[in-house]
RNA sequence: GCCCAUGUAGCUCAGUCGGUAGAGCGCUUCCUUGGUAAGGAAGAGGUUCACCAGUUCGAUUCUGGUCAUGGGCUCCA
């Protein structure tokens, strides 16, 4: 008699130990056919594992994240499957479940899109069949013997920790080394796509052998996956690099690679920005400061980079001094919070810096915008006492999130502790950190922990927003730097008449003005809200006669700070129109006899509304408040 | 930096099984003077197909290299 507790308690007898799909299915059928695995004591099992004694048992399900894991990872398996149907000499590696599907690493020719279809098609084949995952426990030598002809796998099995279970899993004639567990059979896999491949190395070392990754995504629903399959859609239709060259906003050029050349219209939406965060730091007691692109190599020394970041820094000799671009602002903070003495009334003294920093990544790493070799960063320096680390932290954290709402971008914390190399004593590690948790506990968000992932001068915060389509970004940043202070012996009065060594963090806030500027072209699509968008207005004269007075409205908004332009080609007004609309320009203005007569303007936004008759007091008005105040939504006339 | 793919007019792309290139949009001019998502016609535009070599009577097309872009890997004091 084997008694089976589930998760409320309820208690069910078996005459003999039963499968896990047997307790399922003595719930009901419908509720077996969802089940995906289960889990004892801790433990995710196979449905097909028996349970030999008694046990509490709580059931996986499709809709659970942990079973849309197994799903994935079961798809893997069919994914190899079909990659040694069709290249019997192809050699697994390993294939895990990452955050969006799967993958799997193999050692084999590379594949091509066309390749890739034939995989998944054969996938579909296996799918089809419906076999199920049949597990076997086996002795290490017998692994081994098993998969003599795989290098990578006998690499795997020696590995495994003495004592640890070694167990194969079966699908139809094929049998891969895994921990498990795996759905009930292949058939759950209702909706799979292979999406891309590349190179990686094995067990990511340069040095090892070039795999080929192959990676897809599952699901237990054909409608997830179409969903899926839409949203990657509609990030292409929204990729700023192509919605840059649309717009007019930004170009990149042979002769400069990873450096973006922004365009008139990509210039106003980059002051747009920088007006708004201008008035957002004065409000919280920021100066703005700004130190040179090019400094000595000495100081470089000084400050650590040049031993420790050399192979990133773009370096010149001038008149036989050698000189580097700076990567980081920092440095040459440093020297202007030097420029004079300071007392502890003074502080929290904090200087900003939208500085200019170059970058060498690597040149596989460049990815439009997201990715560049020169940027700016909206960087500041706070240079205060030990006890106003949590205050100050805390101010950053609100000044944050309201530059994020202004754009309707959520976000998270995560808070990166000391890592293994590091300076410091564990006296200011713990200062620091300590400061850190409380200004995110006081600021009373949840927040993730990354042990051991701060810099080695210092914990931090990140903060990661989210896009409006789900996806999440690091942009601004907290970090604690007790190496710098030091190094730079800067030092403050304090009210005991000693120098004292101050606490200093460098922050952002956009992160890099030109990635945020590539993350909000994707999150708005190219429709910006009025106060950020490259073109506010567009006037529209519906014949020749009248492109004179439409330039005098272009003036009257140009002078009421509206970015405007007047089109004035012999087109007809349903064509220009159109592309006004196909532009995202938030103010189509029509311009007729009566318009003019009546001393009124005929508007369109871009939600296709046509509002008649608006004079221009109630026009200019409302839309000088509506920039003014930076709303987010877009306007009611 | 590594692997794979791509590189043709300002933009999006077609094409040449090796015989010195085409479309749509855009641009210019003309006709149309238009009332809320594409009016019509003509024309210009490629130092000739990213760059440099090689094979060939002949290369944009084949081969090799370089550069750039894209997808990933890696890196991220």
């Amino acid at each position: 008699m084997i008694q089976i507790t589930f998760p409320d308690n309820a208690v069910k007898e078996f005459d003999a130990p039963p499968t896990g799909m047997d307790v399922a299915k003595s719930i009901s059928e419908g509720f077996a056919r969802n089940c995906v695995a289960m889990e004892i004591e801790g433990q995710a099992l196979d449905l097909g594992a028996v349970i030999e004694k008694d046990s509490a048992v709580s059931f996986i399900m499709a809709k659970d994240d942990k079973g849309l894991d197994i799903l994935r990872h079961s798809s893997a398996h069919v994914m190899a499957e079909a990659v040694l149907n069709l290249y019997p000499d192809a050699k697994l590696t390993i294939g895990p479940v990452v955050e969006d599907g799967f993958y799997y690493d193999i050692d084999m020719a590379p594949v091509s899109e066309a390749d890739l279809e034939k995989i998944e098609a054969e996938m579909k084949k296996i799918i089809k069949a419906k076999a199920g995952f049949e597990r076997r426990v086996v002795t290490r030598q017998q692994a081994i013997d098993l998969f003599a002809d795989n290098p990578f796998k006998v690499e795997l099995i020696n590995e495994l920790p003495e004592g640890e279970e070694i167990s194969l899993y079966q699908n139809g004639k094929f049998v891969d080394l895994c921990r498990g567990p795996h759905i009930p059979n292949t058939g759950m896999i209702k909706g799979v796509k292979l999406l891309k491949t590349s190179g990686a190395y094995w067990r990511a070392d340069q040095s090892r052998e070039q795999l080929q990754r192959l990676y897809g995504i599952s699901f237990f629903d054909k409608k997830k996956l179409n969903a899926y399959l839409t949203m990657i859609e509609e990030a292409k239709k929204r990729d700023h690099r192509k919605l840059g060259t649309r717009l007019d906003l930004f170009s990149f050029h042979d002769e400069a690679p990873g450096m973006p050349f922004f365009h008139a219209k990509g210039i106003a939406m980059w002051n747009a920005l920088l007006d708004y965060w201008r008035m957002e730091h004065k409000k919280d007691g920021y100066v703005e400061t700004k130190t040179p692109v090019m400094m000595t190599r000495q100081l470089w020394e000084q400050s650590g980079h040049w031993e420790n970041y050399r192979e990133n820094m773009y370096t010149s000799t001038i008149d036989d001094e050698e000189y580097a671009i700076k990567p980081m602002n920092c440095p040459g903070g440093m020297i202007l919070f030097k420029t004079k003495s300071h007392s502890y009334k003074d502080l929290p003294h904090r200087a900003g810096e939208i500085g200019l920093v170059h970058r060498h990544e690597l040149s596989g790493a460049l990815s439009g915008l997201f990715r560049v070799r020169a940027f700016h960063q909206d960087d500041a320096h706070i240079f205060m006492t030990p006890d106003q680390i949590q205050e100050e932290v805390l101010n950053v954290l609100k000044l944050a999130e309201r530059v994020y709402a202004r754009f309707g971008l959520s976000f998270h914390l995560e808070l990166s502790t000391r890592p293994e190399k590091s300076i410091g004593t564990d006296e200011q590690w713990e200062t620091a950190t300590n400061g850190l948790r409380n200004a995110i506990e006081a600021y009373g968000q949840e927040f993730m922990i990354n042990e051991g992932d701060g810099a080695f001068y210092g914990p931090k915060i990140d903060i990661h927003i989210k896009d409006a389509l789900g996806r999440t970004w690091q942009c601004g940043t907290i970090q604690l730097d007790m190496a710098l202070p030091e190094r730079f012996d800067l030092t403050y009065k304090g009210a005991d008449n000693e120098k004292h060594r101050p606490i200093m963090i460098h922050r952002v806030v956009y992160g890099s003005m030109e990635r945020f500027f590539g993350i909000l072209v994707e999150h708005f699509a190219g429709k910006f809200p009025l106060w950020l968008a490259p073109v506010q207005a567009v006037i529209l004269p519906i014949n020749q006669e009248l492109a004179p007075y439409a330039k005098e409205i272009q003036h009257l908004l140009a002078v009421h700070d509206i970015r405007c332009e007047v089109d004035e080609r012999s087109e007809t007004l349903k064509k220009k129109i159109r592309e006004a609309q196909l532009d995202y320009i938030p103010l189509i203005i029509t311009i007729g006899d009566k318009e003019k007569e009546d001393k009124v303007l005929s508007v369109r936004t871009l939600d296709g509304k046509v509002k008649m008759g608006v004079t221009h007091k109630e026009f200019l008005t409302k839309v000088c408040t509506h920039i003014r105040d930076r709303v987010l939504e877009g306007i009611e006339l």
